[in-house]
DNA sequence: GCCGTTTTCGGCCCGACTGTTTTCAGTCG
């Protein structure tokens, strides 16, 4: 058996062992803040860009805040080594199944410890059968109540537990997919399926090679050192289940059927179905294996050429999900999608007033260091208190730092850059706006998002949003449903209701690309854009590396079928300006 | 386990909410 190519971890791979440490500390009742040191280390390293092999072996790694001797030595076997002792003896102790547990809403790790200490729960299906025989509501400190909350949360917890969300899934295929390019005979290997599809949540990782003996590659395949077998479905494939519970399907196809399983694998089911279909109409066949007319194989050197034989615009991977791309793609070009290098700038930044990581300044020169124009800090207002939010006092403060800083910037005539004031402003359970009415109309721009009473019903709920939506001082409508991915269900809101009005006062929709939201759902986004609503795209980011969020949520807004003149961040500085302008002219007026 | 102009011990973000208690523990954002 080969052994994959070894490298030094990553900061991000070692902040993700640090995190799992830390969540595993927790599962096993450990001290609450000795596994939150864990856990905030993590943190602490994303955003780093250290090279941690260097301190390591310069025993300085204690010079990274949040490591000290403890940890440094964790983090120093694990960059070494690439193992991590302590990581394996709590892995050995925990059973897998606790993992589910914590996505059970009401369950955190002190409850999950006493189940599992108590009664064994050592996953879902045993918590059900613990809630079900009532020795949950027996245990002192749980009660009838608090089964009954558990036991609602278990479907929720069941359906998510096979899925990722697309970064992790994305690093994972990538990981694979350079595993599987230096197998021999290998031609060419592709990540296809929901992936390739930009998807936010997926089930599962699918790669696609070629090679003159697919089934050579296929055993190779087969050793890869993380994964146990499964039963192949086809001749043509390999399934396996890596050990932490993701699923992988790897397909090797001979050379001459590459392109057309490439668009097969890449799917949707329904995409690939309606191709199938109108293959067949013009007397052609489009199979796993390829495109076919008259029983012989239509040479194919990239995908477009299979959609030009099929009389269609070549429709990009976002976009085959079987809601009409076939048919518009039959009745000529689609339009371009916005792209990430399209964007100038975003909106909903924090900074170290708040709860971010990074200062003004740091925002500010990351962002130009990306090549945008403009940056808006959006940091979060009075009734976060949870996330530091601004109190009127720190509200002049930072208008009067960003105005110091852009007059900076004006000097630099070569490279215009502009900071927009803004606020992320609580919409409060009423449906009002954070501050009184003159301090909210004097910023540049107003993001309003929902973080408290979740519990609303949805026609409150709604009445709440709406309001929030019609407030004078609203630019931007943030994360309208809350939902967390595989975390969280969004609140109870009439989604259709709340887009109609924010079409009617002429607000703006945040597609939040933290990947954990991807919220506004880009289904919706579609309707959004149907009702003429402007899209922002907004990495809620709270370090200079979360800017790069933008990109998850380009991904949507591409799903979304959005070009580049529907997204306001491909919009050049003075027409943004302008936009911000004109609307404060209206509220004011 | 980390941290420190409150520094080598004793805190660690904090308030709302809920359910279980009868003054508090756990979860959540």
């Amino acid at each position: 058996m080969t052994e994959t190519p070894a490298s030094a971890p990553t900061p991000r791979e070692v902040a993700k062992l640090l995190a799992n440490i830390g969540v595993l500390l927790e599962l096993n009742g450990a001290d609450a803040f000795r596994a939150r040191a864990f856990t905030f280390a993590g943190r602490a390293l994303e955003g780093v860009d250290a090279d941690l092999l260097a301190l390591a072996r310069a025993d300085r790694l204690t010079t990274l805040r949040g490591i000290g001797p403890g940890i440094a030595s964790v983090v120093k076997e694990y960059v070494l080594t690439g193992r991590s002792t302590i990581y394996e003896e709590l892995r050995t102790a925990t059973p897998l199944g606790l993992y589910d547990l914590l996505r059970v809403p009401g369950l955190g790790p002190k409850r999950i410890h006493t189940l599992y200490r108590e009664l064994g729960v050592d996953g879902l299906d045993a918590l059900e059968a613990a809630i079900d025989s009532g020795a949950v509501a027996a245990l002192p400190g749980f009660g009838r109540k608090t089964a009954a909350k558990i036991a609602q949360g278990i479907p929720f917890a069941r359906s998510s537990r096979q899925l990722r969300r697309y970064p992790e899934a994305m690093e994972l295929a990538s990981r694979l997919l350079d595993w599987a390019v230096q197998l021999e005979g290998v031609l060419a290997v592709e990540i296809v399926g929901a992936i390739r599809r930009r998807m936010e949540v997926v089930d599962r990782i699918e790669l696609l090679a070629s090679a003159e003996h697919p089934n050579a590659v296929l055993d190779a395949f087969q050793c890869f050192q993380d994964g146990s077998l499964e039963d192949a479905q086809g001749e043509d494939e390999a399934l396996l289940t890596l050990s932490d519970g993701v699923f992988v399907r790897f397909r090797c196809v001979p050379p001459a059927s590459f392109v057309a399983a490439t668009v097969w694998e890449t799917g949707s089911a329904a995409h690939v179905e309606a191709l199938a279909r109108l293959a067949s109409e013009r007397g052609a066949s489009f199979t796993r294996d390829g495109l076919f007319v008259r029983g012989e194989p239509v040479p194919l050197e990239r995908e477009s050429d299979l959609y030009e034989r099929l009389g269609l615009a070549y429709v990009p991977p976002e976009l085959r999900e079987g809601l009409g791309e076939v048919e518009r793609a039959a009745a000529g070009p689609l339009p371009p999608l916005v792209e990430r290098t399209d964007l100038r700038g975003t909106f909903h930044c924090h900074t170290t007033a708040s709860d971010g990581k990074a200062s003004l300044e740091e925002m500010a020169g990351a962002a130009r260091e990306r090549g945008w124009c403009y940056l808006g800090i959006a940091d979060h207002s009075r009734s976060a208190s949870y996330a530091g939010g601004l109190s009127l006092q720190e509200v002049e403060q930072q208008r009067r730092a960003i105005e110091r800083l852009n007059r900076r910037f004006a000097k630099d005539e070569r490279r215009p850059f502009r900071l927009f004031w803004g606020i992320e402003s609580d919409i409060l359970p009423d449906g009002s706006l954070d501050y009184p009415d003159d301090v909210l109309l004097g910023f540049d721009y107003v993001v309003a998002s929902v973080h408290s009473s979740f519990g609303m019903s949805e026609e409150e709920m709604t009445k709440r949003m709406v309001r929030a939506v019609r407030h004078p001082a609203t630019t931007i409508l943030g994360h309208i449903t809350g939902r967390l991915l595989l975390t969280r269900a969004g609140y109870s809101v009439d989604v259709e209701a709340v887009l109609r009005a924010v079409a009617e006062a002429g607000v703006i929709i945040e597609i939040n690309a933290n990947p954990h939201r991807l919220d506004l759902d880009w289904r919706d986004v579609r309707r959004a854009a149907e009702l003429g609503i402007l899209i922002a795209v907004n990495p809620d980011a709270h370090s200079v590396r979360e800017l790069d969020n933008v990109a998850f949520g380009v991904n949507m807004a591409r799903k979304a079928g959005l070009t580049p003149r529907q997204v306001l961040n491909t919009w050049p500085l003075d027409e943004v300006s302008g936009y911000f302008a004109k609307r404060k002219r209206k509220q004011g007026g």
